[in-house]
DNA sequence: CCCGTTTATGACAACGATGTCTTAAATCGC
DNA sequence: GCGATTTAAGACATCGTTGTCATAAACGGG
């Protein structure tokens, strides 16, 4: 098998120096119509791709960037991956996609090893690595742009794209107040993730401004997983006046509702409404399907990465519509 | 900022060659232990890490691995990233995921090019772009290393890791006759894939054996995804004489399968057993929890990673083994 | 038609590692 | 204790691009 092509073979088929190739290849001025055309026809020719390697050792740029996520909801991050995908091919830029443990003393010696060590040209963070304030450190101190995706705290100190879980939060409880509910339970998200706060706030906001009190015994913490869904709703529904609804901080603990709903017999919705939240694929996968805020995942991991290539200067922040997606597990109360 | 430690940096500080610094980065002989010692304390003075670009430059390796998948399970992918990331990480080697769309006629030329850009030292593929000729005679054309996760084709043509999975089907099919059931359904897979012939195949194995006639209305194509499922499963509950089983290919048309008999209120597991594949965490999420087969996914994708970097020549297979997870799902015949 | 500016191209160093070759020092056999 | 071998370390070219600088050709104004 032949070695691969370099830009001194295609140089030497089209008649010109490699840097006229070099020119070609990054769209530089400068550069007749007809010597591109020769250029890009021997490019062509010779099946040529440039080095990535040879490009970021010798130039400004990798054509490469990082997502870092540590988030275990295979839907989500399917999701970021899949947006910030689709936008990194668009602008010809390959996409390294790196786990981490937030909770991991090295962290931030580890990203800034990867930085070192792939000269990526720009980061995204997805939550909940958007709020480890090491990892934001180190990011800043190296002055490397980034972004991040749905961040928690010190918003206006870094770009980023996000939804307003507050406000996605107090819809969907409003939308449970409209139904005629009083007591509606809420399990709380993953302590790491700053939304499990947010959405939160927006459930009480929503009691709130509808003049019901608050009440701690229908509040209870989770994990963002199936299980801890499923553990509180037990606690939920064994209090001596359980709630009219349940509202789950994410899809995952409301899939968990559901099923001990099931197991107890309780129809849903008539004897239980049941609320999640992210309308991952999930939501439609269960019975019957969750009433859900859609979060436009995607296209904050799509945002996020234009962000990151856009020549746009200083600090960006762009907001995502979130979406109230009725199904079929919320009723009226009472059936 | 300071710009990125080199070796060169690290050769000052510890009073030696930059040669000598490499040979200490790659654990190569011929370096006395008081400079290793030396050498690497200043390593990590620096922080120092180490260029991949530089390194694939001008040596044999690059560091880096690509995954190449198609795979529009969530789950199924999330886990394989993960057991190759785990491989990666002990061998300190970076992966490099790579969506790509099996029917594009460009695939082959994008993987040729993907390897010319990168220099990966190795590509792992997943199903179905293991069955895509084009690929893997661009694969073996340039002589790259690779295995294929689960291939369907030419097993021995190339490394691979692998779980049986017509045995699979065969002890799910055989599970439910055992339980007394006799009118199976099934739902195939998505035709891209050669697995479905395979689960397929296993299927009718069992019946056989059982001494069971085969009947081709009670199979319905499939697309491994929930609607799909929920499409067949109304085929075939809508069947003058309906199956008091269904088998589905996978999870996710399973929880299509089960959406569809709740909405028909039909209990399951009393008056409808359901079968699914793969064990992905949606099994459990759904109600009643899906019996299903469990498939090694993670253990494969990290197999497959680590056959990549063994020194094994030749052609190397590992079968791993899958399980029969018994859930709510399925019951007797007439509860 | 000449000079200054813009356009177009090339020569060559540089990026940060590894590969190859050379050489010096330590070790060994007898 | 001497030559042969092994061990240890360095000098320098090299990988395939881009950055910088030099320079030639085309253009534009008076």
């Amino acid at each position: 098998m032949a070695s691969r092509a370099t830009i001194k073979d295609v140089s030497n088929l089209a008649g010109v120096s490699i840097k006229t190739v070099s020119r070609v290849l990054n769209k530089e001025k400068y550069v007749r119509d007809a010597t591109r055309t020769k250029v890009e026809a021997a490019m062509a020719a010779l099946k040529f791709s440039p080095s990535l390697a040879a490009r970021s050792l010798a130039g400004r740029r990798s054509f490469q960037i990082a997502l870092i996520y540590d988030n275990h909801s295979p839907f989500y991050i399917h999701q970021i991956q899949d947006g910030i995908w689709a936008q990194c091919r668009e602008q010809g830029v390959r996409m390294l996609a790196q786990p981490a443990d937030v909770g991991s003393p090295t962290l931030a010696a580890e990203v800034g090893g990867l930085i070192d060590e792939t000269h990526v040209d720009g980061i995204i963070l997805s939550s909940p690595v958007t709020d480890a304030p090491e990892v934001l450190a180190e990011l800043e101190a190296r002055g490397i742009p980034f972004v991040r995706i749905s961040p928690g705290t010190n918003h206006a100190m870094t770009s980023s794209v996000f939804m307003d879980d507050v406000q996605a939060a107090d819809d969907m409880t409003t939308h449970l107040i409209n139904h005629g509910h009083r007591r509606i339970g809420f399990i709380i998200g993953h302590p790491n993730h700053m939304a499990s706060d947010q959405r939160l706030f927006g459930y009480r906001r929503a009691l709130d401004r509808a003049g019901i009190g608050f009440e701690p015994s229908l509040v209870r913490p989770g994990q963002f997983d199936f299980a801890s869904g499923a553990a509180a709703a037990e606690l939920l529904l064994d209090l001596p006046e359980p709630p009219t609804a349940i509202f789950a901080s994410n899809d995952d603990m409301a899939a968990g509702v559901l099923a001990v709903a099931h197991r107890r017999d309780i129809t849903v919705p008539d004897a239980l409404s049941v609320a999640g939240f992210d309308d991952t694929e999930l939501a439609s996968a269960v019975w019957p399907p969750l009433t859900t805020i859609r979060q436009p995942t995607r296209d904050l991991a799509y945002s996020a990465a234009g962000l990151l290539f856009s020549e746009e200067a200083g600090v960006v922040h762009r907001r995502l519509q979130h979406e109230l997606v009725v199904r079929g597990s919320t009723g009226r109360v009472g059936g």
